[in-house]
DNA sequence: GTGAAAGCGCTAACAG
DNA sequence: CTGTTAGCGCTTTCAC
């Protein structure tokens, strides 16, 4: 193993001026620093990073901690994750992944043993048991999702409020008076995640002021129970023209649904997803859509952690506006 | 911040005690060891990653690399990256996850640096061009996949040709005389994964054993694609009344458009997919399948790993035994 | 602009 | 069964 003493001998320096021109933390001539960087390549160097943590105190590594369950949104959970680590690295950081199953202790183990720098939290809970560990820590978190408390940390979230309403506004526009909402699995609402609430919310209360009635039902993503959805939400509501869906695995059931029901999108119905780009592209049919934007969530949220770990940033709540693009699932409501 | 030596200076031990308690690396009277253990917790110590990476040349940290692209099969890498982590923390060691977007340098470096003491690859490619720096770097390595140079590797995955001819044979046995394959998207090929060769291999040997005709099509998951797919291949051989379905992306876009073309599953055509499980039980029919063991997979792979970390593991190509479910996609031929 | 040297907190001989 | 001690490889004062 070449370690930083060898690097200093081959280039007949100290081992603080190579360690110097590897931080740049002071001026170099640019003559010794030449020097050292091709003794740096002919060796093949490589900074051992316990030694590297132990002397510096950090580790420069973030921890990514997963949802506590991982039944639901995987495609967008993969995104984040990917998209946080890529990010990451541009900004020399390796990220640790945590998993639900070892619970909110894995929080303090890895800030607590200096393993990790600092963390991120994905699907954040309204009343989320890792915060309190977080917060004692006193590391640098950001949280992607919002809970009811965000006192100590920074918060990157879709407005899922205003996501609802655009869908309210879109389908008022186009002449709906009466539309349904399929929403996440009953369970994603019993644990109060909050996006499910915040966008039923949003939709209801804009709907209100245009005029529209608006009936919700949580729905797990399976054929059966979509089919069972869609059987009451038309015996209860038989005007309803216009379907909002916040579930990625309902989306492709409701509409084979609606086809077998000769129920024809857009002409008869219809519906406007809130979900990743992919989903609403993939599709037997492409979909009007509020676009989850994951990728630029996970950017934001590490951003904000860096500077963080560099003490130049606060903590904030950070809404990332919606946007709604139309596609070839949404039309004139049928007269 | 709470050190091993407050802890020893707490109990009244030595360092060392301290540190052995920890390790069990020898025997401690239980009084001792009862005390540490009560300053411990009292103090809620906990060892620093850092210093004792660097003490003991063990970082405690799997590097998981992730594919070099990220377009498919989301849901399978997802699911093996998950139980690769849940296991490895049994094991007492955490996950770094390295992204394809740094390229196959992001081995030499974490292995280098001493940041992670093992890797595990998922998704490899034939002729993998992470594996010769593996190589070199010495360190124990498990693949997730089967590359055509294994020296030195521990590779998992499961027996696709196998999962081929059990294909084959449950379709053959059902009476089905012409079969289609709906691959994976031409670019899997191209790319040289093996897996999807494999397949194809074990399904064309066997079913031409049992005398029965195998047609192969590469589809990406889009209706379009599958559309096109599908007359080209009813075009050319209007026998055919089996599919093979190895794609998680077309296996929806398949049974829809059959549904269209009012082609019955099973009593006018069988599907057969090779795929996770989870795919196989949520879509709109439930499949006959070859499950991809992806938890299976990752247990073994983390294993194997560790046992190699202690030197108790050789290099071995694990192949795991594919089983086919019967479920409501398949039926006997029609007549 | 550069060096010397004191740790960072832990492990693992070595010694008893 | 336990203590003493010498590093592990790097960062960072302090000194010139």
């Amino acid at each position: 193993m070449v370690t930083l003493a060898d690097v200093a001998q081959h280039a007949g320096v100290s081992a603080s001026t190579v360690s110097y021109v590897l931080s740049g933390k002071r001026t170099i001539s640019e003559v010794t620093k030449q020097r050292v960087e091709h003794s740096i390549r002919e060796l093949g160097y490589l900074p051992n990073a316990g030694a590297r943590a132990l002397a510096s105190s950090r580790s420069n590594i973030i921890a990514l901690m997963m949802p506590l369950r991982t039944d639901m949104y995987v495609p967008v959970m993969m995104e984040i994750a990917i998209a946080v680590a890529t990010n990451a690295r541009e900004h020399g950081f390796d990220v640790l992944m945590l998993t639900g199953e070892e619970g909110p202790s894995a929080v303090r183990r890895v800030v607590g043993s200096g393993l990790a720098d600092a963390v991120i939290l994905m699907d954040v809970e309204l009343d989320d048991a890792r915060l309190p560990l977080l917060r004692e820590s006193g590391r640098p978190a950001v949280l992607i999702g919002l809970p009811a408390q965000t006192t100590g940390f920074t918060c990157v979230d879709l407005d899922f409020a205003g996501a609802g309403s655009l869908c309210a506004e879109h389908l008022a526009g186009l002449g709906h008076r009466e539309i349904a909402m399929i929403g996440e699995a009953p369970a994603v609402y019993e644990r109060k995640t909050g996006f499910a609430e915040r966008t039923v919310d949003g939709l209801r209360s804009r709907a209100r002021e245009l005029g529209v009635r608006v009936l919700h039902r949580p729905c797990e993503g399976t054929y059966a129970a979509m089919a069972s959805a869609l059987g009451q939400i038309f015996t209860e509501r038989p005007g309803v023209t216009g379907f909002v869906v916040q579930n990625e695995q309902a989306v492709e059931p409701l509409l084979s649904l609606l086809r077998q029901d000769r129920r024809a999108v857009p002409e008869d119905i219809s519906v406007v997803a809130v979900c990743p780009e992919q989903v609403a592209l993939q599709g037997s049919v492409r979909l009007t859509s509020v676009t989850i934007p994951a990728r630029e969530m996970a950017r934001r949220a590490v951003d904000h952690l860096i500077a963080k770990i560099e003490g130049k940033a606060d903590d904030e709540v950070v809404l990332l506006q919606p946007e709604l693009v139309t596609r070839a699932s949404s039309g004139p409501a049928p007269v």
